[in-house]
DNA sequence: GCCGAACCGTAACGTACGGTACGGCTCTTG
DNA sequence: CAAGAGCCGTACCGTACGTTACGGTTCGGC
C-alpha cells in the first residue's frame, strides 16, 4: 500500500488514463456524495479495482488525488498591476467576486467541499486542508496583491491586507456557501451572480475606497 | 420502526433520561465526528441499543433528535424595540454578532454542521434543513425586526431587510465557518470575537447607517 | 510468434456496523 | 410479595463495502 501511494504522490501529474478515472470520480462524487464505493468507481471508469488500488493506494488516496486533480484544473489569469485606476480595479474585484461565486456554487465544488468537510471531521484532515489551501487561501494570495496595488495607487485604504481580504470575502460569499453545503436549493443565475459581484464590490469600495481620490495622478 | 420514530417526534420534548442520552451523543459527535456508532452511543450513555432504537427509531432518528435537542437549548432573549437609538442599536448588533460568532465557532456547532453537511449530500436532506432552519434562518428572523426597527427610527437605510441581513451575516461570519468546517485551527478568543463583532457592526453601519441622523428626535 | 507487463472483470475475504433478540435486573403498582 | 413494565448488557444476524486475489485479454518489445 505505501509504495503504491507514492506512485502518484510525487513526480508529474496523473496520466491521461488516470485523469479519465479522476474525472469519473468527480462525476460520481457529484451524483452520489461521499457514499461512492470503489466498485462504483471501477465500473464507471471502466477499470479494475486492482488498478485503482495500484494507482491510488486506497480510498483516501483516490479522493485526495481527485481533489488535487480538480484543484489543478482551475487556471488563474494573473492580474496586471500596471495602469491601475478605479475602473480597472473595480472590474478586477468584480471579476474575482463573480468567479468565486461561480466556483463555490458549482455542483463539483459543493460535492468536493462536502467530502472535505466530512474528512476534516475524522483524523484524516488532508482533504480539508487541501480544499482550504487551494480555495480560500489561494484566493487570498491572488487577491491581496490587487488590493495592495490599489492601495499603492491611492485607490484603497486599509491597514491589513488580510483583514481587508476577509471583509471582501464575507461581502461576496455571505451565506451562500454554508447554505449550499447544507442542501439549500439556491438558484444562482448568471445575472444574479454578476449583480452580487457588483454589489459586493461597491460595498467593499464604500468601506475601503480612498476618500481623497487617487494619490498620484 | 415507524411507530417507534413517532415515540419522540410529536408531543413534548425528550425526557430527562433521553436528554442525557442526547447529550452523550453530542459529546461523542464532537469527539468522533459522524463515524460514531450506535454501539458507542449505547456504551457512552450507559443504555442498551434496544432502548436507542425504541426511542429514536434508527440512526438517523437519533441524529435528528440530537440536532433538535441542541437547537432547543439555545435560548434567545428577545430584543426590545422601544426607545431605539444609535447606541442601543449598535449594542444589539454587536450582541448578535458576537453571539453568532460564539455559536458557529463552538465545537458542538462545528460537529453538528459537519454531520448535517454530509447528510445533506445523501438523499436524507433532513439534518441540513434543520440546521439551516434553526441556524442561519432563525438568526435572520430574529435580526430582521431589529433592522426594521432601526429603519423606522431613521437610523438605518436599506430597501430589502433580507439583503441587509445577508450583508451583516457576511461581515460577521466572513470565512470563519467554512474554515472551521474544513478543519482549520482557528483560535477565537473572547476578546477577538468581541472585536470582530464591533468591527462588523461598524462596517454594517457604514454601509447602511442613515446619513441624515435620526428621523424623529 | 513469444514473453512479460499492464490492465480488465469478477469472485472472494474480512470486518465493521446497523439493527434485532433475549436473559436478567430494578422498580413501580396493586 | 407477585406481576409486569422498562431497561441494561450482550450476543447475534445480515449486509455493505474496502481490500485482495486471480484468470483472461491486450499490447509493446525482441
Amino acid at each position: 500500500m505505501l509504495q503504491a501511494v507514492t506512485e502518484m504522490m510525487e513526480g508529474e501529474g496523473p496520466t491521461a488514463r488516470q485523469q479519465d478515472v479522476l474525472d469519473a470520480v468527480l462525476r460520481l462524487l457529484v451524483e452520489e456524495g461521499d457514499r461512492l464505493t470503489m466498485t462504483a468507481v471501477a465500473r464507471r471508469a471502466s477499470c479494475s479495482k486492482e488498478t485503482l488500488y495500484k494507482w491510488f493506494g486506497d480510498r483516501d488516496g483516490l479522493l485526495t488525488a481527485t481533489v488535487q486533480w480538480q484543484a489543478s484544473k482551475v487556471r488563474v489569469p494573473p492580474v496586471d498591476r500596471k495602469g491601475l485606476d478605479l475602473v480597472s480595479l473595480t472590474a478586477s474585484l468584480e471579476r474575482f467576486a463573480s468567479d468565486w461565486l461561480r466556483v463555490i456554487s458549482s455542483d463539483t465544488s459543493v460535492a468536493l467541499n462536502r467530502v472535505a468537510v466530512v474528512h476534516a471531521g475524522s483524523d484524516k484532515r488532508d482533504l480539508g486542508a487541501i480544499v482550504l489551501e487551494r480555495g480560500r487561501f489561494a484566493l487570498g494570495r491572488r487577491l491581496k496583491p490587487v488590493l495592495e496595488a490599489g492601495r499603492e495607487a491611492g485607490l484603497l485604504e486599509f491597514d491589513d491586507a488580510e483583514e481587508a481580504f476577509r471583509t471582501f470575502f464575507g461581502l461576496v460569499a455571505r451565506d451562500v456557501q454554508i447554505r449550499l453545503l447544507l442542501g439549500d436549493r439556491l438558484e444562482l443565475t448568471d445575472a444574479g451572480i454578476d449583480g452580487d459581484a457588483a454589489r459586493a464590490t461597491q460595498q467593499f469600495l464604500a468601506l475601503h475606497g480612498a476618500k481623497t481620490g487617487p494619490k498620484a495622478l
